[in-house]
DNA sequence: CCCATGACTAATT
DNA sequence: AAATTAGCCATGG
């Protein structure tokens, strides 16, 4: 099996800092330089063997939807409001501001 | 190799 | 501004 990819995935999501969020979208680019793998970058997530412990739950739609989570919408967005996310209804509120934006990741790459 | 699936996106209505 | 639609991509059967 070439787990790979969902590495890279998960990779970007442990960089995402306390309280700030970012979207499938932007960890495609980061990964493949577009943004049309988005879903496949979901399909990574979604099967994060250690939730919480990956912040998967600051993994956001790109209009600002929280999206879902293996535990739970609710879930997700209680550990986001802990964190001191703004959420309103489904949505983060001050999204554009707390967005972890494309530069702000560090370009790290795989030993062996 | 073909087909179905999904924690998505962008564009259109 | 909310709902639909078509497009895309990494998996797994």
């Amino acid at each position: 099996m070439d787990e790979n990819f969902q590495e890279e995935v998960l990779n970007r999501v442990k960089q995402i800092p306390r309280g700030k969020v970012t979207t499938y979208g932007e960890i495609a680019r980061e990964i493949t330089g577009s943004v049309r793998a988005a879903r496949a970058v979901a399909q990574a997530v979604a099967k994060n063997p250690y939730p919480i412990v990956i912040p998967c739950h600051r993994v956001v739609r790109s209009n600002g939807d929280v999206g879902g989570y293996s535990l739970g919408v609710d879930k997700k967005i209680g550990l986001l409001k802990e964190e001191g996310v703004e959420i309103k209804g489904t949505k983060v509120v001050n999204f554009e501001e707390i967005l972890f934006k494309k530069s702000q990741f560090q370009i790290l790459q795989n030993p062996k």
